[in-house]
RNA sequence: GGAGAGGUGGCUGAGUGGCUGAAAGCGCUCCCCUGCUAAGGGAGUUUAUGUGGAAACACGUAACGAGGGUUCGAAUCCCUCCCUCUCCGCCA
């Protein structure tokens, strides 16, 4: 959610960013001005008789007090007049309010300066690039690699649950969970502190990070308690601070969180669903920002040098993409993916993405800092995930196969698992 | 899940229909006094939002877990829900 008096005094700048972002709903900002400008009536005149009838109540009370019954009478007979009015009144307001803000949660965010302009994803900027791109034709894609070792499951997380919920077994559960045992080990060097979650989260969350409305699909439900089961850590750990006012001396924060994450998916298929290129539960360690506004940008390349030095670290090939004003989505000023190199089947894989949000989340659920004694200011926060587990597990494997069919143990990961050969 | 007790400002804690956006204490900020330290005195100290103003600020409105209701008037009465604590049940 953007600032209303920001959009007020840069409408053009607003329509601007938004037909950069590929949003055709450009009318949506007069719309939006235009009905603020009503709210703004209504609340005047409504406020200006509420003072009246205040007034009156204390008179009442006051000639009560005298025992003074006629005149107080009176007073009470012309009170409960203007009462029906403001009762008919706030009727109206709700409606209206209710208009505006929807139309407030329509303008997506402005995009940074710094992010190149475009519609499509040809516009995306290659940012860097780190590691051998291998091509060998004799590298076998994971799925070939792990259905001969036996080492996931998919026909029996069929039976189990549905499609997209395999097991992961052996060999390959040990070295997810090394993965995930490096990746906040690595957080933690630099100053994460380490949290565990909530898996399911109630509707306020969902709203504050923007879940619902619109893109309640993408999450499961759990509708007999009225929860929903996290498509992302970042909902809960960003909901953790919701509507707190934050002392200026505790910025900035930031969280590495564990969880499982599960998602609908709906409608996807072919080669981007083979394997474990997408599934409906997956595991992911993000990463959380909550910084003064002025160091959000700065933090944001310093999240994607962290998660980069992860995949460095790794020994997996990735290119690191500045996202294009229409690729990037409704919430993110600027944002980064990182795309890890799949030698099995010759082509990028996302594995993280990195995205500053300025106050965007924070002014949603009112995540505020205290600047001075009187003046309080929204956060920035930041998420960037580091690293979504399952492509980079396919990574790895590809990327550590031997030609006789066994995967070895990348060296950075020999302190969890302590052998040369998975 | 059952029974009981509760949910008030940064904290503790008053307040059962009007003079309470909220006593008192603690904490914090600023000022005064005091040759260190200690002590003392004074002022200030929730949030959102509207109008006016360049601003400082002024004046309104709303909020005492959340949402409804009763009333001229609600922190206070009624209803629904949420949460916390104690006991029971269940359980890792």
């Amino acid at each position: 959610m953007l600032d209303i008096t920001f959009i007020k005094e840069n409408p053009q700048l607003v329509i601007d960013s938004m037909n950069n972002k590929g949003e055709k709903n450009a009318q949506l900002v007069q719309r939006l001005i235009d009905k603020d400008e009503q709210w703004r009536q209504l609340v005047h005149q409504i406020d200006v008789l509420r003072a009246k009838s205040n007034k009156s109540a204390k008179q009442i009370g006051a000639l009560m007090a005298i025992g003074n019954k006629e005149e107080a009478q009176t007073i009470i007979q012309e009170t409960s007049r203007s009462k029906s009015i403001i009762k008919e009144l706030e009727k109206q307001l709700n409606i209206i309010a209710e208009k505006r803000r929807s139309l407030l949660l329509r303008i997506p965010n402005v995009a940074h300066i710094s992010v190149p302009i475009g519609h499509s994803e040809e516009y995306n900027q290659v940012y860097s690039t780190w590691g051998t791109i291998n091509t060998q034709s004799w590298l076998k894609p994971h799925w070939d690699i792990l259905e001969k070792q036996g080492w996931l499951d998919f026909e029996r997380g069929v039976k189990v649950t549905g499609a997209g919920f395999p097991f992961y077994l052996g060999p390959l559960a040990q070295l997810q969970r090394a993965l995930i045992h490096f990746f906040i080990d690595e957080a933690n060097k630099v100053g994460y502190v380490e949290m565990q979650a909530p898996y399911l989260i109630n509707e306020d969350s969902a709203r504050g990070t923007g879940q619902i409305p619109d893109k309640e699909d993408m999450m499961y439900e759990i509708p007999r308690d009225t929860f929903f089961a996290i498509p992302t850590a970042e909902v809960p750990v960003t909901n953790f601070h919701r509507g707190e006012i934050l002392f200026e001396e505790q910025l900035p924060l930031q969280y590495v969180c564990h969880t499982p994450c599960w998602r609908r998916e709906a409608g996807s298929y072919g080669k981007d669903v083979r394997g474990l290129n997408r599934l409906h539960q997956f595991e992911k360690v993000e990463l959380v920002h909550f910084v003064k506004p002025d160091e959000s940008y700065e933090t944001l390349e310093l999240l994607r040098e962290h998660v980069e030095s992860l995949l460095q670290k790794l020994g997996l090939a990735y290119q690191t993409l500045l996202m294009c004003t229409g690729d990037m989505g409704f919430t993110q000023s600027k944002k980064y993916d990182l795309e890890v190199w799949s030698p099995g089947q010759q082509r990028w894989l996302e594995v993280s993405s990195c995205s500053n949000f300025e106050a965007f989340q924070a002014r949603r659920m009112q995540l505020r800092y205290r600047k001075d004694e009187k003046v309080t200011e929204m956060v920035h926060t930041l998420n960037g995930s580091g690293l979504a587990l399952p492509r980079v597990l396919s990574a790895t494997i590809e990327t550590y196969q031997t030609e006789n069919g066994l995967v070895r143990v990348p060296d950075i990961l020999k302190r969890y698992i302590d052998r040369e050969y998975l």
